[in-house]
DNA sequence: CTATAACCGAGACGGTACGTCCGGTCTTACG
DNA sequence: CGTAAGACCGGACGTACCGTCTCGGTTATAG
């Protein structure tokens, strides 16, 4: 389907005198993104299509089709943001906290705004379009992983967690319920499923000198 | 998009006065599920339509539409043997080695199959039509999960497992990395992962007396 | 643009066992051949364009490129009728007269009915897709020139006309100063013009000894 | 379409006080032309477009919209020169030999330029904007006819020509059967076309003692 | 042992959305 | 300020599939 990756120029940087004429509208560009969120919090993913875009932001297909691939990327910036929003590095003291913060925030993200619609339909269309795959990580899985991974760092030099471990694997470890929750649906992503899953995981990764002073 | 969830009849039971009219061609309906398999194989999720499959198998659409609600559906059939395979019960004596190994079969269908490809574009299509999301956690979830409680329970029996675990978590905790790694692509699915999940996991689940013990 | 010129099956012969499965819609047939005329009507020749066809017939674009290759296709055949209408081969005794007849029957339809605005546009179509140039030949241009050479004919046969007469020229002469004039707009194809044309033509066809007799 | 009929301004006379303000980018100009004479030639008129006009003259686009109304406007200058060019009012002595020459020229003209392809092309534009005809009259078709209406006048003058003929008549008896066959190119436009054409005209027109005498 | 009705293949149908092309206007930076 | 470049809105293009709807033809019980 696509072999752009996502969008096409997104005009932050000027460049060394890039040929000048490269102006790109605001206005559209917003009311594109606008639009979009707009219509996947009334219709739904499925119903989202670039005919219904550009015409809901009052733009011509064309001006969609220049700076985005498909309709993927446009979603995809269109939540970029949203979706990086409360991805901060918690600092309660100890893991286990911290890490069921980033959960419940990330939670809420996903179930009280149309984030959660969003990128669970992106994750839809990577499997439809495998060449979207990388680009979803990039821009929505690397940095929450990359503060998780930070996280369970400074506990291992604290002391508080077994050296040794294997980063990816536990990091695989959080995230993977909870994606699995999400898409398939069959248990809630609340508050008391971030502490438990949290509790249950800490165990396997506890320094064995905590363990024992328990 | 489908409010039916899955297949209009299944013709696998000719029940009470099956209103004796209800002949089936076989040769069609063998040919549509093979023609969506090759389909899948060859092509890729996103090029299976119905009517390539109905082109394929040499089948008019509305053949295809008399007994199957949507591609899903189809899809669904096609790949409800293939995913029921190896779902066995095993018994090793051992509930990490049962995990393993149910997890080991359950990657090999996944990523040397046709099946793997399959079901994370049932996943997707879940996504976009939410309709579906039920049938296919009936189809290609509860099994699973369920031969995974009943191993959980069986440690639990045995003393092997620590009593009063939220079996459902658990589960969670074991597929959810599974899916999340199967649709995401960021690693593989292979042996090695299979046993560092399996070994990360068993020790929040073990019971606390076969902890002191070691 | 077109390489099919102009329909693409008619229906008209249903042909011996022609794989039974060919049937053709008559309502949208009907449908789309009536909104086309409506159309020309309403909005002029500039303004045909196939959506506005398929919209006003309620019918599916694909309908109408299933069986025409393009507009100029659809308008064809929506005048072949009535471009046909009237070309009959009068018999009034006299070459001028039956030439007279044939031309203000013709400028009736050019000025009086939609043909004229639709025939002028198909021969502007002509100019800029030149495969059309022939299908519109054949069906607007040979059989009034068929009838036509007919009556010159019957005028040499008769000994009104002069033997020897390049008829192609002769009817070139005829037809040329018409299309000219309904093209260019230059001056009115009324009956003083048939009239005039054709009493300017006839002394350079009529026999010799008629000349000299006059 | 265009409610300007031509151009906006050829910059031929520089006029008293011309605003100082009205420098015209030759090169643009010149360029503009010749690409839209390339194009015709190379592609034909259907394929010739103000997007690859200004791309091959490497030139904005609105640097065409601000001095020509539209396409038909850019090809009437293109092909102004040219079309004018050999409409030499000839001097044979002879009306019969006058006509052939001038239609001659005009033939060779029409069928070894591209001005005829061009030609054809705008008149095609006129039947679908019907606000360009009158300019297309002025630009194309009027300067030959005032010849030819020269020539006929000069033959009434001399007596060669019967007084009282309906001379605008006759001057599409003698243009209409070449755009006849030019544009629908059922005969070819050729020497032997413009000799038997004006030796079968002319019999109508001779004086009638020019005729007794023969 | 028909006959009759559901099934079947084929594919036409009304639609929706696709991604592209071009028309004509507007905006920016350069010369 | 005219220009090259090209983004912009809009509208039509021709295509791909959707899910529904006829067609005849085939087939396998029910009468």
């Amino acid at each position: 389907m696509s072999q752009q990756l996502e969008n096409k120029g997104t005009q932050t940087l000027p460049s060394v005198k890039e040929r000048a004429t490269r102006r790109r509208n605001q206005r559209s560009h917003q009311a594109i993104l606008k639009a979009t969120a707009e219509l996947l919090e009334e219709k739904g993913y499925g119903d989202v299509c670039i005919e219904a875009i550009a015409s809901r932001a009052r733009v011509g297909k064309q001006t969609i089709y220049r700076w985005w691939s498909c309709k993927a990327a446009v979603i995809m910036e269109a939540f970029a943001t949203q979706a990086a929003r409360d991805n901060l590095l918690p600092d309660t003291g100890s893991v286990e906290q911290d890490l069921c913060q980033i959960l419940q925030q990330m939670f809420t993200l996903l179930t009280k705004t149309t984030t959660g619609v969003a990128l669970c339909g992106l994750i839809a269309e990577t499997q439809i379009d495998p060449s979207l795959v990388e680009a979803f990580r990039e821009q929505f899985i690397k940095s929450r992983r990359q503060v998780t991974r930070t996280i369970l760092e400074r506990g291992i030099e604290r002391g508080e967690l077994r050296k040794g471990l294997n980063l990816e694997l536990v990091i695989d470890a959080i995230y993977g319920p909870v994606w699995y929750r999400m898409l398939l649906k069959h248990a809630p992503l609340d508050d008391a499923f971030a502490e438990e899953l949290v509790s249950f995981l800490i165990v396997g990764i506890q320094a064995t000198d905590v363990k024992a002073g328990s």
